[in-house]
DNA sequence: TTGTAAGCGTTATCAA
DNA sequence: TTGATAACGCTTACAA
């Protein structure tokens, strides 16, 4: 009686082939591979040799379908093009990869619901646990992690309702910014924004305090888009706020693309930077160190961020976390004052 | 007789409860939603709805033990802070999640053996393709591709020996960037390198052959260097170079993140560009159109090339090929002069 | 410490 | 057009 023969995926070496070939049964092998100490060593040295003798490789969806635990965390960014995203996905990439987990990058581009949508179709994986950007998703978004019971850590901001994070203060850093400004005798201080997602009107938050403060708070001064930042938007709404606003002495930019735009410009219109305009960015990218001047700005732990909020995550899911402790890990930020202001 | 219940992952709502709630067989749902011809509209109609009601999620690891393909492409990219390689990766998103391919990123850190490594640890995920940067690979790579009748299709080169390949020919672009330097009556152009992998080499070659034949090459005005690419190892560089060589009157960067990095030395130290010393780079990021002045470099198609591979591969994979044609695609560059040249 | 039996959720095969 | 049955390769539960 012959059965029917099925499509194999991979060379077809199955554990059963490597448990034959070294006189044990596929479970030993099993157990071989993933808790040693359950088996004689001599007898595992055995297996261990037979594997690479026949080139076995573990089929992780029979794995994942038989233990339902998917090692698989679905990471959620904004952006592929924004080098801060990426920072942290080498952070998280450095752990996650060494812990024998895989990740499912999500690109949400930056919308609520291209977020949610994401999240439905990963489902798919059963991702053991989720790494996000932000603290703001959409209504549903939640609801379904609790249904799931799905462990979260969110990245890039500080929470204030328990929800496990890494991150910075956004406000934090840019009041602090924002006096850097005000000791450097600027009055006349601007905020130039574009994107605007959480993290920049969070920013705008601080710049509101620290000026409110001062007592130099002008609402027409903050130059808000919501189109996607870009150094040739940072050129032209300078150009805009100068147009509107030409007593301006300062300008915080939400990030460094728009600074690099402006500082460029400014260059080309021949405004004297720091003298007649100071310009500070946000981020600290590579290329902040190499405008002329060279541009101030917040440097943020991104990398730092990426790998102690998988860290954070990974002891969720082998359930080592206190119930009880907060988890939300402030790494901070630092101001790196350079020739623009 | 109880059975032991197990585990279970997601909501736990499986096909067979829809069915049964839908007063169907598991089966027929599968049908219903992977091949909706072949199947009842009113019955599909129906079965649609439950699983609306029940928020049915289809369990991919079931799905990939039972059918043998996985759904899922292994990307390989040298880098992740390389914007030349996101911007590939954005490309391959955009045409393989509407497909409903799944892309595992591996990062290979420009190390053939990390590129082997990874490609065995993902092998575990049985990939049914894979999109690889580059031509050359450790030895073993292709053998295991052949052993397991993986598809690949390499990116951002073109290759000589019939492998299905997107890209632009890097030695052309080298050469055509030279020759517009020539054009502009510089005679001592020098070549800063660094990272050194295949495609610097290549445009190395281009550029090699574009002085020959102009009968000025000068092997002592190749300055190349191993070490990652940087803005700071620009200006290093381009300090060493006209140390040695201050008759030097162009440079060629292999990429613009050296060439930011030089021009911006230029400007601190006072060195006219283009005038003194003619500027060059490659890759046309964001960042090299703001650069004191702009920066003259070659604008790759990057996504272009990531989108028509990943195309390429689905069709492979969807068995569309013609084994008769070779399929090597070359999308070209252009240059793109500014005020550095 | 090792093995046996059963089941994870889906799809391929074959039959109705 | 639909369904019954048997895999897919692995791990859990339990027994030896």
């Amino acid at each position: 009686m012959s059965r029917k023969p099925r499509l194999r995926s991979g060379t077809g070496v199955t554990m059963h082939d490597v448990g034959q070939a070294a006189g044990v049964s596929a479970i030993t092998v099993s157990r071989a591979l993933h808790s040693p100490e359950r088996v004689t060593p001599a007898l595992r040295e055995k297996i261990l040799q037979v594997v690479e003798q026949l080139g076995y490789v573990p089929n992780r969806s029979a794995r994942q379908l038989a233990s339902a635990r998917s090692h698989t965390v679905l990471v959620l960014i904004p952006s592929l093009s924004n080098t801060v995203f990426i920072d942290a996905l080498a952070g998280i990439e450095s752990v996650l990869q060494p812990a024998g987990y895989q990740m499912l990058i999500g690109n949400t581009h930056y919308s609520d619901s291209e977020e949610l949508a994401l999240l439905r179709a990963y489902l798919q994986h059963s991702p053991d646990g989720l790494l996000v950007t932000g603290l703001q998703q959409a209504e549903a978004f939640s609801r379904i992690l609790q249904e799931r019971q799905l462990p979260a850590v969110y990245m890039m901001d500080l929470s204030d309702d328990g929800r496990p994070c890494v991150g910075l203060s956004q406000e934090a850093a840019g009041a602090a910014m924002t006096r850097h400004l005000l000791e450097r005798g600027r009055r006349r201080i601007a905020y130039l924004a574009a994107q605007l997602d959480e993290r920049v009107l969070k920013r705008l938050q601080g710049y509101r305090q620290a000026l409110s403060a001062a007592g130099c708070h002008d609402p027409a001064l903050e130059w808000l888009n919501p189109a996607p930042s870009s150094m040739q938007l940072g050129a032209d709404l300078l150009d805009q706020l100068l147009a509107a606003h030409p007593d301006c002495d300062a300008v915080f930019c939400c990030n460094d693309d728009l600074a690099i735009g402006a500082i460029a410009r400014c260059q080309q219109r021949g405004i004297a930077v720091p003298t007649q305009l100071a310009i500070a960015g946000f981020n600290d990218l590579q290329a902040a160190a190499w405008t002329t001047p060279a541009l101030s700005t917040i440097a943020t732990p991104r990398f730092a961020i990426g790998a102690a909020a998988a860290r954070l995550l990974l002891q969720q899911l082998q359930g080592q976390q206190d119930a009880s402790a907060s988890h939300c890990l402030d790494l901070g930020f630092q101001l790196q004052q350079r020739g623009s202001t």
